[in-house]
DNA sequence: ACGCTGTATGCAAGCGCTTGTCTATCTTTG
DNA sequence: CAAAGATAGACAAGCGCTTGCATACAGCGT
């Protein structure tokens, strides 16, 4: 192995000189150019690598970032996006990022975020029980924690997330420009956050375009297929009732809501359009391709880094400040127009 | 910060002792059971919280594995289930996992796998170039690599896959059993490994059932929508040819041939059957649910982390051995039947 | 000759931790 | 009852690195 000592005694100079030249803080302590560029030489002729571990302990901060994320969160296509673009703004600022996955039992899975120093936390989708604990652990310690995904709010941290009432009004404002009047809404799973944003976005755009909100037109589908397809079913088994689009909470939805109207004998999107939220990878695959609202992912990996990095260098926000939440950072979204949307019959 | 040496004061105990309580150690070198329970009383008294960084400069070995992916494998579903396999075993067993994207330019980025000192490496989708430099930069620091996904071999290192042979065995079975004859293979990218193992894998099948492979049975629809729209057509345009299943060599292009063979008016699984490869996430959604080969990506992932701790412990081997390659480790896939596939028609 | 300022370099402390060696005390046993 | 052994804990070195301070030696004006 290495060390800055092997390149010293080499280039017959001082460890200290060493690790100017390495550091790039020649100029303020003054090195001279050709020791600079000995010392160099023979670092690379040594193949010296330096030690970010010895180095992270003395100056006390690990370049590093946490990811964290609840149990089988990994799995899902919005995490590894999300994770994308938290890397391409950490990479860039030379910092590395640790995932760190939350199971049973949490405690010691949370002591281990503390152990590695991190420069910062990244929470996605962790529940408030879990977040009230790291949050606890951290905060001796000086760590910033940026919540995205539409967790419960944080005191004293970063929340980023999706403009979803902006996307829910992109959708309606699409379907209403195509002609649609009779617009449903099928939902996830009422008791979690996504789902009854979404609701609530279904509800405002549609009023914004005074556009009404016929009885039964709110359905759920629980997030699962067999509970979507039922809903489908609901909505449009009376052909009079019936709407002439459906926006979904999300894109499996969608697609399930899809492939029940077709097994009604509706053509999607002849008889009936239908529009998704996410834009997962999937929506391109569908049959037919899924017109839906685009969340940005990525996008919000990179602002939650920055605010990080803005915390933990700026001032660190008094602990335990009670309720001055953070303002959240909300990132907008775009509408992917493709093939499940067409204008609505006379 | 709270320090060992802290407890050591508060507990009046030296600082090896202390040491040696928190790290379990106490029944090699004597600690009376008296003064282990105060020091561990003290420890949480003050909210103590070792130092990972400095534990892992002074035992010169970090309990770290880098997951390397190339620029933008994250957003894969193939990769992040690798990871998820990845964090299982690594977690169980007290390791941290870093993400490492490889990007222009590659040469900084493999620099900096080493300056973490991680215990090892997993290389998932990297290219055969970017494969030899990092084991070259590595082997010099005696951290081992384990290669995921039908990358080429790598001379010394371990490589883990799935058995995609046996997959598309019990893909073609499947459909033989069903009574089929006439089945057909679209791929991928023939210059792709995987697209042609696994045309490799349909011919050897159906030799194996000795089924005919038909003149143009074998298309390719180069990973993408519309070449494989055009295959789908080839294949189906005259009735008097077409088969009545297809293998496809991944689900991606199972969706894609299904929704090309409605449009040209054939129902699936009625007139034709359609067999995926992975079970992506999207496989389950699609119309109808796909029957597909599932890899075993998690465990992919585990078995991998499984070798590298191996390879750590045990002798490393001799880093420019020339030949020998270790031997490859086939993770087993399995047949999830979901409706897209059903018995020929007589 | 003297003290200046400034620049280039070495010295050594110290980050928080592990661990080999050594001492002091408490058993055992011939 | 002394010697040998076991037990409990202290001491200090050292991991690879950064950095404040001291030092050495230019060149400059007086």
């Amino acid at each position: 192995m290495i060390t800055m000592r092997d390149i010293a005694v080499r280039a017959g100079v001082s460890r200290s000189t060493v690790s100017f030249v390495l550091n790039d803080k020649h100029s303020a302590m003054g090195v001279n150019e050709d020791t600079r560029r000995r010392v160099l030489e023979v670092a690379s002729e040594l193949g010296y690598r330096r030690n970010e571990l010895a180095r992270a302990v003395v100056t006390g901060k690990n370049r590093v970032f946490g990811f964290v994320v609840p149990g089988f969160g990994l799995e899902s296509e919005v995490v590894s996006r999300i994770l994308a673009g938290v890397m391409d703004e950490a990479e860039a600022r030379h910092y590395a990022v640790q995932v760190i996955r939350l199971a049973r039992p949490d405690d010691e899975i949370i002591r281990r975020c503390v152990e590695l120093r991190p420069t910062g936390l990244l929470c996605i989708q962790t529940g408030p029980e879990t977040l009230r604990h790291l949050r606890q652990e951290v905060s001796r310690f000086g760590i910033p924690i940026a919540v995205l995904d539409s967790s419960p709010q944080l005191e004293g941290g970063s929340r980023v997330l999706s403009d979803d009432l902006a996307g829910c009004r992109q959708a309606i404002d699409h379907l209403a420009d195509l002609g649609h009047a009779r617009i449903a809404y099928v939902g996830g799973d009422p008791k979690t956050v996504v789902s009854r944003l979404r609701e609530e976005g279904y509800l405002a755009a549609m009023a914004g375009r005074h556009l009404p909100v016929l009885g039964g037109y709110v359905e759920n589908g629980y997030w699962n297929a067999e509970a979507t397809e039922a809903a489908t079913v609901r909505l449009l088994e009376d052909p009079e009732d019936a709407p002439s689009a459906i926006f979904c909470a999300d894109d499996k939805t969608a697609m399930v809501v899809c492939r029940t109207a077709r097994r009604l004998g509706r053509s999607v999107p002849g008889d009936l359009s239908v529009v998704g939220f996410a834009d997962l990878a999937m929506a391109a695959y569908a049959d037919p391709p899924l017109t839906t609202v685009a969340q940005p992912f990525p996008e919000m990996g990179r602002v939650a880094v920055r605010r990080l990095l803005a915390a933990a260098a700026g001032e660190t926000p008094p602990p335990e400040d009670p309720g001055v939440p953070l303002p959240d950072e909300l990132v907008p979204t775009h509408l992917v127009v493709r093939r499940s949307t067409a204008a609505a019959h006379r």
